[in-house]
Parts: structure tokens; sequence; C-alpha cells
RNA sequence: CGGGACGUAGCGCAGCUUGGUAGCGCGCAGCGUUCGGGACGCUGAGGUCGCGGGUUCAAAUCCCGCCGUCCCGACCA
């Protein structure tokens, strides 16, 4: 390709709307354009690296023995009004609308599960037919709240999303651990670093899931990760080591008048004891009952975790009416002498030996509240969110929180979908069943944006090699000068024969913009070409990752490119 | 959906408070000088000031409405 050719405008400047090193370079680079909020153009050079991960993607799936259909953006709204998810996504306003000539409902395809389900259900009808696994490369479309950072979280994005059917849970398990392990190949041959993490298992509980998370500073997902084993999670879903019991505390407890102290920052100040010996009761109603939650007033509460440990309990936060109906006093309840309200507590309760809490008197608290003496607790859970340097659960070391984006996700779906839609098979012993499935998704282009955000510095992109645009760059430093662009026409050319996807900057321009440019767009291997080198009979090499230069012999130029892009990351 | 900000030439911005000829840098075109880390000179092209309405002799500027875009929080590949 020449550079004089290429469909490609490089910005000088930042562009104002970007804020993600991957949305500001991108843009910079001429790698996508915006057409709407959330909505891209793929330029020539992103198209290229789009199409690459994509079959990064492809390759694994196949090998991983999936098989790969299209199926249409466009979707019917009936199947989706069986699993209840038109009403969802509705509610959500997630899903894009569109109505036909005759007034019939459509969707624009945010997930397929009810268009593969019944297609399987379909052309299937035996367990002999199964397992079997179905994938596509698919332009997806939600209508995101609030679109952000390019593709990171983009409203029409590009999505393999694959689904397992099986004819019982071990299969199920079984295509589950090829798709994980395939997931795994396609990130590291991505040039990814990823940490693999247990996902909430969302409300519909039993699902099992993982998320696939790429480190990022910009990314919108919390996960924690132990400084010295291999545990990591989801800070949705990840549990801390419980403390050991405290020695009870023997001091009597004390009612102290506490005016307008509603939260624990007021108590804080007020009494001058820490967050961390306050304790919080969240009054609850479980199953129509009153109950009180107990987190330490340095922790907050996980909504989640909540419901899973009383499941499959109905679980609502008190709203101000329900205080007075249950005789409570918002802001001064304490778990101490309530007959008949259940007491759901959090571990780490147990680590406290002198609480303060509300005294269920108005403006006043109690200090010195003793589990055991004062209080008793119904139910113990792991309640609290985590965070930084909590004890990991495994094997007590520390936790550290980072930041990260999603882009995969695995989920054990069971027969959450072939149940409502009726997609069943006949099973060994005459029975018909519903197909156990698994569905699991990545987000090609979102991995795009994620590339970049591990692999890009002040100069711009550095592409892995994989997933580069073009793999080489030959640069003509000297323009005018004959000698010059005829050795680095014939360096491009040899390598051109030699199938390197390379490009040549044969552009009218000042050696230092195409310096700038080719930093800028991050081929992974710079070959520059000029007046100081072909007099001496030289080409100088640049890798781009690790900013290494090395100068070969003119006549060997294109055997020293090879080599380096062997070495390439 | 709540909160904040912005919309003026392809890009980045000034002008708006105090209404009166639309400006700067980069980029673009021509000519010349340059030519290994975003060169320089001269000449030139390019703008419904987001859209609609109102106030006014006069609106980029003041008022109202709408649209668009980004950022921060609740949700997802």
């Amino acid at each position: 390709m020449r550079l004089s050719r290429l469909f490609a405008r490089t910005l000088r400047e930042d562009p104002v709307e970007a804020e993600a090193p991957s949305h500001r370079l991108l843009l910079r680079a001429a790698f996508i354009r915006q057409v709407i909020s959330g909505v891209y153009t793929f330029m020539p050079l992103g198209l290229r690296t789009l199409r690459k991960v994509e079959q990064i993607v492809r390759e694994e799936m196949d090998r991983a023995g999936a098989q790969e259909v299209r199926m249409p953006a466009i979707l019917p709204s009936e199947p989706w009004k069986l699993t209840g998810r038109w009403q969802a996504y509705a509610a959500e306003q997630l899903m894009f609308t569109l109505h036909d000539r005759s007034g019939r409902e459509l969707g624009l395809g945010p997930t397929h599960e009810e268009i593969v389900t019944p297609l399987v259900a379909q052309e299937y009808e035996s367990y002999r037919d199964l397992p079997v696994n179905i994938y596509q490369i698919q332009w997806k479309y939600r209508d995101e709240a609030r679109p952000r950072s390019g593709l990171l979280r983009a409203r029409e994005f590009l999505m393999k999303d694959a689904y397992s059917f099986d004819r019982d849970v071990e299969g199920m398990r079984e295509s589950y651990q090829k798709m994980v392990d395939a997931y795994r190949a396609v990130f590291s041959r991505c040039g990814l670093s990823i940490v693999e993490v247990e996902a909430d298992p969302g409300l519909i509980g039993g699902d099992v899931n993982h998320e696939f998370m790429a480190k990022a500073e910009v990314g919108e997902d919390l996960y924690v990760s132990c400084e010295t084993c291999d545990y990591a999670a989801n800070v949705e879903a990840a549990v801390a080591a419980p403390p050991d019991a405290a020695e009870p505390g023997a001091v009597p407890p004390e009612v102290v008048h506490t005016p307008g102290a509603y939260t624990v920052k007021d108590v804080t100040a007020l009494l001058g004891v820490p967050p961390a010996r306050v304790l919080k009761s969240l009054a609850h109603e479980i199953d129509g009952r009153p109950a009180l939650v107990l987190v330490p007033g340095d922790r907050e509460l996980n909504e989640g975790k909540l419901r899973r440990a009383v499941a499959p309990a109905e679980v609502r936060m008190f709203e101000d009416a329900d205080f007075d109906r249950h005789g409570m006093l918002k802001g001064f309840v304490g778990p101490q002498g309530h007959d008949g309200v259940l007491v759901v507590a959090d571990y780490r309760i147990r680590g406290g030996s002198e609480w303060v809490a509300g005294a269920n008197r108005a403006d006043h608290h109690t200090t010195g509240v003793v589990l055991g003496r004062d209080f008793e607790v119904d139910v113990w859970a792991d309640l609290a969110q985590v965070r930084d340097r909590d004890p990991c659960p495994r094997d007590g070391g520390s936790l550290r929180v980072g930041r990260s984006v999603e882009v995969g996700h695995t989920f054990q779906l069971g027969a959450k979908y072939s149940d409502p839609l009726k997609a069943t098979f006949v099973d060994e012993d005459g029975i018909e069943r519903p197909f156990v499935m698994g569905c699991y998704g990545i987000g090609v282009s979102r991995i795009v944006s994620a590339v970049v955000e591990q692999h890009h510095d002040d100069a711009g992109l550095a592409w892995p090699r994989a997933v580069a645009p073009y793999e080489v760059c030959v640069l003509i430093a000297n323009r005018d000068d004959e000698g010059v662009v005829a050795e680095a026409e014939r360096i491009y050319a040899e390598l051109e024969d030699r199938r390197v996807e390379v490009v040549i900057d044969d552009r009218e321009r000042t050696a230092g913009e195409k310096f700038a440019d080719a930093d800028l767009i991050g081929y992974p291997v710079q070959v520059v070409v000029g007046r100081r080198g072909v007099s001496t009979g030289t080409v100088d090499l640049k890798l781009r990752a690790t900013g290494e230069r090395t100068t070969a012999p003119l006549e060997r130029a294109a055997d020293a490119v090879s080599q380096l892009l062997a070495s390439a990351p």
C-alpha cells in the first residue's frame, strides 16, 4: 500500500471529544471516524485491524469445533416476548425497535438467543445430534444510555456470539470448558493481558459465568485479584476472608445523646469513634418480614450478595413509610432488643468487640454493644463490598482492586431460553427435554480498543504484530533523492513479494512528519531509507514496541525486516 | 435516566460579559526555498456562527424552545 493513496488523514491535534487513550488515538491515527454518538465508520486501517481480530476469533472458534452462521440483524419480536426480554429491553430502552410496512414490530439484534434457540430446535430433534455449538460474528445494536470512549462502549459493535446445545448439564460443562480454553487463546493471540473473574451470577440464581477482563485504566469494571495467588473476581462477586472473631467486650452498654446524627459520618464526628466501630443496621423487608442487615460502618452493603445469602426470599430495602409501620426510627436503628426481626450480618461483624449502634430511640445511640450479649445474629454471610487490600478468601493474601474492560463473557444458561421457547430434543429414553445451553460472547470491536489501551505510548499506537493493520512501514526520508527513492521502492517490492504486509510512505512530506505518523499509526516495524544510510549502504530499522533501533545492509534489508518481525511482540 | 459542560472554516480554538465589518493556529491549493523527528516565505480558497422562533434599526453576541456532542454517576460484548 502506498501511503500517498491511503484513505487516511491523521490528526495532528487531539479531538476534544475523546478522553480515553484508545478513543483519542484511534481517531488521530484515522482508524475510526464517528458518525453519531456510539456509532463509527471503520476506516481502511481500522477495518484491517478489526478483521484481524475477527479472524483470530474465527480460527479459535472453528478449532474448538463451533460452526459459523450468520443470523439477521433484524429480528422478529415474537420469540422475545416468549422469553420476556422484549418487555425487559423495552423497559431499559436498550433495543432499537422498528416497524415494517405492515406495522409488524421488529428489533435490531442486541443478542441472539431468541433466534438461535428455535433455529437449532427446528433443525435438530434427537440427542444423537448433540452437542452442537453455533456461532456468528456480527454487528450488534444496543441503544446504550451512555455510549462512551469510542469503541469501548458503542451502540453498534461487532460481537462474536456462540451458543452451545447439550443434552445434559455435564455436556454443557464440557462445552463451556472448550469455549473458555478458546477464549484464552483468542486474547493471548491478540496480545491482551486478561484477568478471568467470577462474575455476579445475577438474580436468576445458579448460572455459572465468567468474565474476561482486559486490564485498562479507563475500564468501567472493577475487579479484585490476589497479590499472592491466582484468585480474581469482579467486585460484585468477590468475597473476602472473614476476620477472626474478636473477644467480646466487657463494658456495659451505654445510651448516649446523639442529636441529629442520622448517618455513620454524623456519629463518628459526634462521638469521635472510627467508622469501623459503628454498626450499620440497614432495615429491609425479607419475604415480607422486617429484617436488619448489619455491616461495619466503613463498609458498603452489596445488595446482590444479600439476595443470594437469603435466596430465594424476596428482598426489598425499607422505604421511609416502612420505618413507621414497623416502629423503627430511621437513622437510629440498632439490633438490640428486637424480637421477631430477622438479623442478617456480614461476617466482619464478628471482628468487632464493642459497637456503636442506634439506640432505637430518637437522637440516641448505644455504645459498647456486644455480640451475643446485646444482640444475636440469625444469618451470617459475606455481605459487604470488597475493597482494596482486603484479605483473599483463598490464601489470605492482599486483594488489589483494578480497572478493566470486559472483552468476553461466558454463561452456563441451562434451560433458561430453551424452556420458554420450547426448544426440545428427544433423549435416549424417548422423553422430550429442553436443550441445556451455554452462551459465549466476545466484543470483537471492543478488543480493538482494549488492545490499544494496553499497547500505546505518548507517540501513539504500538500494535502487537497479530493485529497491526500493516506490519511494516518503509519510510522514504529524502524524497528528493532518486537513489533513496529507488532503494526504498526496491525494499518495498521485495517485502511485498515475501507477502509481508507493508506500506511505503511515499508522500510529499517532511521526514519528521513521516516519523510522527509511523509512530502514531503504530506499525510494529519501521524501515527508514535515507540519504545518510544509502550513502554508506545501510537502512535503519526500528521496533515500535520497544523503540529499539538497528542498522542493516541495504541488500539484506528484507531479511533483516523478516528477522525483526519475527521478534516483534 | 439524574448531574456538569460544550456547539463559530476539515481539525483545535478566540470573539459573546458590554449587540454594529467573523478572527487566530494547524490543515488545504499555487509558486519558491527546504528535506533523518510534525520546516519557511509569499499568494489564495474555505464559514447558513447547530436549528427554529423572539427582542432590536441591527444578533455569533440578549431571551425562549429544540437538536447534537462530550464528561461524571445507576446498566452491558
